[in-house]
DNA sequence: GTCTATAATTAGATAGAC
DNA sequence: GTCTATCTAATTATAGAC
């Protein structure tokens, strides 16, 4: 009597064991960057056999793709979500608050940091990929949303203002070992998520 | 005729051949991350064979820690040079200086930063000592430098400026391909570089 | 001090059974 | 859809020649 599936969704099971392969693919590329990742140590950690990576993604590139499209779409929500709550404040006020939430998501996902990092310094075609297709896209919703208002409207400096606002924000939280054995604090607690929030908020609008 | 050591420095050349590995392993660890890293790959860069790297470091493990101590040191040098001019300014003018200086020296060697971040979510060996040995010399200089200010005396709130600081100044020149692909901005060039320096400086000592 | 050779392990990709 | 088996290549570490 197991194994029937429905008409309607007859790989309902496979989506799922697909999802807990790109879930542990984003782990991995995370905490290792894209070579060190092992496929096999991807698989075992979603409890499937490695030569099922290749049914559901060609091959390691694709499957580090999907794990992108996961962490820019989990981002995308966290953002997207928090701010639907229209502050009707000043326009510092908002840009702090924003700025605060910003703070909180990179803190809930700091794979996101590393995915970047992991890539950032390769002139290469994934860099390509992931720019256009998700950082860009980003980029350009932080602009619109005013958190750049730092750079003074000047679009020359507005580079500047966005890779300053992201390292302020989220370093901190994709080094917490570094961190807890350096000052003691664990940048995974909540008070220390929010003071740095605070901390952060306050440098870029004073 | 040829290779007659002197009596005083009989592996000078050996210095030589070690150092080379070193300066390798640097690129390749800033590059790639510890475990993408290959010694072999080194070796082949250092232009010796991969069996002499076990001579001069016992293993991997070694060998990265070394690279460590080049990327330290040199970080070192080229602050405490720059700093000995001394500056008979206002405190204010004497942090911004501090921290172009400190920004412009990130921009030199980006391989600092990504060697923190590639071991800073680790909790194990390697985080330890590079805290203890190098990162906590840093931060206490910089602190006593006056660079930390913006925590506005508050020690509680020194973990969130040492990182903002750090990830504002540096994350820019560590992610050259995300930049320039998204902005058209080299971090690479000696322009933005000052750019940078100066907008850095301004946020933090407004 | 440097190189050669190799052992033991692990990597990504593929073919095919079920 | 999932797993088993295997291929080729790359990995770190070691032993020993010179």
């Amino acid at each position: 009597m197991a194994k029937i599936p429905t008409k309607r969704r007859p790989a309902a099971h496979a989506d799922a064991t697909r999802s807990r392969i790109v879930t542990a693919a984003v782990t991995a590329f995370a905490n290792r960057g894209f070579e060190a990742a092992s496929t096999r140590e991807i698989a075992r950690q979603a409890g499937v056999e490695q030569g099922l990576l290749t049914y559901h993604f060609r091959n390691k590139d694709s499957l580090w793709r999907a794990a992108a499209d996961q962490v820019f779409g989990t981002l995308r929500e966290g953002v997207v979500e928090r701010l639907t709550a229209a502050m009707e404040v000043s326009p510092d006020e908002r840009a702090r608050e924003l700025i605060r939430t910003y703070v909180r998501t990179m803190a809930a996902h700091p794979e996101f940091f590393r995915f970047i990092v992991d890539q950032g310094h390769r002139f290469d075609e994934r860099t390509d990929w992931l720019v256009d297709t998700h950082i860009r896209p980003a980029f350009e919703m932080m602009n619109q949303l005013g958190m750049l208002r730092v750079a003074g409207g000047d679009e020359r400096k507005l580079p500047h203002a966005l890779f300053a606002l992201l390292g302020a924000s989220t370093l901190i939280f994709s080094v917490p070992a570094n961190c807890y054995r350096l000052t003691g604090v664990d940048p995974r607690d909540p008070e220390a998520i929010e003071a740095h929030a605070d901390f952060v908020a306050a440098l870029l609008i004073p």
